[in-house]
DNA sequence: CTGAAAGCGCTTACAG
DNA sequence: CTGAAAGCGCTTACAG
């Protein structure tokens, strides 16, 4: 293994010359700088990434930890878990590989479950192995992030529903989503139509229920509570008892905005038990595309959440943010658009 | 931030005697490791990791890569995207951040496209990033795997037929998870069972026929060359046309053996079209039980292949070459299973 | 079982 | 623009 060493002494400059054409520092001449390079890549010199790290105080990798709660930590691939949610972070996670993909930094990855009292960190922080951090999606606590940036730690929110005023945060807003689903559903004529909310735990019910709300009143047309229907969990079987009581409670929707394709698909299957027809008798738009969206049949119409661009942004605002600690606070939201498929009725 | 040497001035010992500590030598007194250990609670020290790695020449980091082809490189979310790949990596990636629980590795994780000359190295190998390797899925070249080898980092293969016989190899084999779904196809009673098989690029293909034509061998029943139906690509869209073909060329198959949720579904929705009933007409059993296949309607039986598990094996074999490199090769299968849904009619 | 010393491979003022 | 020197925080023979 060469080091600095040897390349300084083939190149006949001074170990502190090589570093700094290392450190890409101007105040080497082109024509010293030229030299060296061309020795380093003569006898392939790789700079240690220990010693640069322990001289430097850097560790040249960056952290993300995905957040999971205590409800689900499952990893079962049936119909009533809630896997999808991690792939919705996997989705981030390779938008975040892309948006660092060019720069110097390794990505090092820990799920964490985030305690109620937030006394533990994730061990990339209390370890010291990164110089910035990812936090994906939720849930967490606002006695984590206070926890988290008391470390001094630059790091970065991004996730559905990830925003924090006071934090860097990259995040899709659901209440944009069921407000741009609404617009469509009311576009095509739809006059029934129902929320099929998520769980009552997550926070972003709220954001959902109060766009769902206020497209309703701009349009004209009467809120009715019962038509915000609550799902216990996020996932096909609990979206499919919501709706099948919704249903059996002699309501009659003509139009059906979930809040993710799982559900969407719990409620589908019911429709199908009971013979009624998507799109022909009633249509469906889920939030948060996902894989299972398109393959679903009909194929959903849903609200694509460009999850890997939140990534992508993420990584964009770190690297700021390690650069120019100072900087203001960015709060990003990152639009959604529609993908039209087949689960929704043109009148 | 505190050092050894305040923790060695605190507790009245030298430095190396904390090191010892550390690094759990059992050089050290009962006592003195006693006292030591307290000192390091009470002022919470955290050992460099830089400066650790830096003298005993390890990073305390283990890599893991992605392989991607140049095909598959889409991050869509539509009927013809091959996107459910990425998901199998990401079950494994979850099984092996499961399996380092405990240890004290970092995972350092990176997207690559192997080249088809292999001149190219991952950059987590070339800047000596790892101590370790997971090499997550195919597709691999025999000369990248040889380049790997050449710079004596030990790793390990993971994924969906990737075994190797001169590596620590931990896989799922394709051709047992076909042969147990054509045991419970002709166990419940069917007669003509198709084989939607995977793209012919991926060399697992004949695994999956050659375990498919033994199957009907073994049970006294004709193989017909046209049963292996062969999609063009991995993706719903692809099978769909395949499945089509095959359909439209009058064949009537009273079961079918898919290589993925994705082509089953590709079938399911073409006979969602023409108006067969699944299963009371016809059957399906899909290969590689993913997050789809629970949420089909009707729910898929699949072929479930332990995707964390396999993660969890790899950990284990990686962290037990680092312990002792000259130990033998182990090639390790891990079983599937089958999980009953609703896709197959017992008769 | 413990301590003094050298060294891992870089970076960073500092002097010129 | 370049070089000599100190130092980052550990580990590891070595001597006792």
């Amino acid at each position: 293994m060469p080091t600095i060493n040897d390349v300084a002494k083939r190149a006949g400059v001074s170990r502190s010359t090589v570093s700094l054409v290392l450190n890409h520092s101007k105040l080497v001449k082109e024509d010293t700088r030229r030299l060296v390079e061309q020795v380093i890549h003569e006898i392939n010199y790789v700079p240690n990434s220990n010693a640069r790290g322990l001289s430097a105080r850097v560790t040249n990798n960056l952290g993300v930890i995905f957040m999971k709660d205590y409800l689900h930590n499952s990893t079962q691939v049936s119909y009533d878990s809630d896997q999808h949610i991690g792939l919705c972070s996997f989705n981030i996670f390779n938008g975040i590989m892309a948006g660092l993909a060019g720069t110097d930094y390794g990505l090092i990855t820990e799920n964490f479950v985030c305690s109620p009292d937030a006394t533990t960190l994730p061990r990339v922080v209390t370890e010291k192995r990164v110089d910035g951090l990812f936090v994906v999606a939720r849930p967490y606590s606002m006695e984590f992030l206070s926890a988290l940036r008391d470390t001094g730690l630059p790091f970065v929110l991004v996730g559905v529903g990830c925003f924090e005023e006071e934090f860097d945060s990259i995040y899709a807003d659901p209440g944009e989503g069921v407000a741009l689903a609404m617009r469509d559903m009311l576009n095509t004529g739809h006059q029934n139509i129902c929320l099929l909310n998520c769980s009552a735990q997550l926070d972003t019910r709220n954001l959902r229920l109060e766009a769902f709300r206020r497209a309703l009143e701009e349009a004209g047309t009467p809120f009715r509570e019962k038509w915000n229907i609550q799902s216990t969990s996020n996932n096909g079987a609990s979206a499919y008892r919501a709706f099948r009581s919704f249903w059996e409670a002699g309501n009659r929707p003509d139009a059906i905005v979930a809040a993710n394709g799982q559900s969407a698909l719990g409620a589908m299957r019911y429709l199908y038990e009971i013979g009624v027809r998507v799109p022909d008798q009633l249509s469906i738009i889920a939030y948060e595309d996902s894989s299972v969206c398109g393959y679903a049949t009909p194929a959903l119409t849903s609200v694509n959440i460009r999850k890997e661009e939140m990534g992508r942004q993420a990584a964009q605002c770190l690297l700021a943010r390690i650069r120019e600690p100072e900087r203001p606070v960015k709060n990003i939201s990152i639009p959604p658009y529609m993908v039209y498929r087949d689960s929704v009725m043109t009148r």
